[in-house]
DNA sequence: AATGTATCCAACCGCATGTCA
DNA sequence: GTGACATGCGGTTGGATACAT
């Protein structure tokens, strides 16, 4: 027995939105928040499925998607993250605030990855294409350590090097307070209750490698976000043992110092984050 | 100007996962 | 424990546009 159809496709629209189909999106959403995508399409007056809703609202809709070309630092964080992470592009998006995973990955597959050929460099594996083998003097190691080093030193290094390289398949995120009208339910991103067990840590640390930006919670019917500099803090806190100093993934992997990393710049992201719900 | 080719990117699809009854 | 359902993710497709011939 195969799974039902997340919708009616019969008499639904494909292909590309028009103008009015937008408008009724964002409407719908200014009005009631995102959430409950299946019953959306049709509160909303649209002929789409669900899906495809969620997907124009996160990829294209969304008022704190940034628009225009990647700048130089976009480039290289990607490229630092893509070797740490693979192709995880939520998460690698969850770093990137106002870029979509969908946009990471094409840009990725158009630009970067014809950018790392250019360079000798393997996209794949981040290292020198024509050496196999890894050599630890060789130029190759170099670029794969310039990647991947983290410089994480204390007492969390041992955990940390020992955690699988699970991304997301783990763990307690059941944050969400269901908001259960309409028998909608919510899933997927990290809460500060993900922090609460320290046995946790690892895991917390897998899961909280994306969404610091943009990390939802449920409140009521309402959803909120916590700031970034929170969540960094949070992330940072307990990947560093308790430490208030912690930094952003982005200084952590060397590509910042805290005064150029946008991350730590923004410190309160809730106003607009809530300003595009209101 | 017409045609062919390359590139970009929005949208689709199938599957994995989380939640709930 | 199980199945149905909702959502999210990553790979892929195909139409639009840009560029070359």
């Amino acid at each position: 027995m195969g799974r039902s159809p997340c919708c009616e496709k019969a008499h639904m629209n494909k292909g590309a939105w028009t103008k009015e189909e937008d408008q009724l999106l964002v409407d719908y959403i200014r009005k009631h928040g995102e959430g409950c995508w299946r019953s959306l399409p049709r509160a909303a007056g649209l002929q789409r499925c669900g899906k495809s809703c969620r997907l124009r609202w996160m990829n294209y809709l969304r008022p704190d998607l940034k628009r225009g070309n990647f700048t130089e630092e976009e480039d290289e964080l990607i490229i630092k993250l893509h070797s740490l992470l693979g192709n995880k592009w939520s998460l690698i998006a969850g770093r990137l605030p106002g870029r979509t995973d969908n946009e990471i990955k094409n840009y990725w597959n158009t630009h970067i990855k014809r950018k790392l050929l250019s360079r000798g460099i393997d996209p794949n594996t981040h290292r020198l294409i024509n050496e196999s083998t890894v050599s630890p003097s060789s130029l190759q190691n170099d670029i794969v350590n310039e990647s991947l080093h983290l410089d994480f030193t204390g007492p969390d290094q041992e955990r940390l090097v020992k955690a699988e390289p699970v991304v997301q398949k783990e763990g307690n995120n059941n944050n969400n307070n269901n908001n259960n009208n309409n028998n909608c339910t919510s899933s997927g991103t990290t809460s500060d209750k993900d922090f609460q067990n320290e046995d946790d840590w690892v895991l917390n640390l897998e899961l909280s490698v994306g969404p610091a930006a943009t990390t939802y919670r449920y409140e009521s019917t309402r959803k909120t976000s916590l700031d970034s500099a929170e969540s960094n803090r949070r992330w940072g806190s307990e990947l560093y043992g308790g430490r208030s100093d912690a930094v952003c993934l982005c200084c952590r992997i060397g590509l910042f110092r805290n005064e150029s990393c946008r991350n730590c710049r923004i410190s309160d992201v809730r106003t607009i984050r809530e300003s595009r719900i209101l």
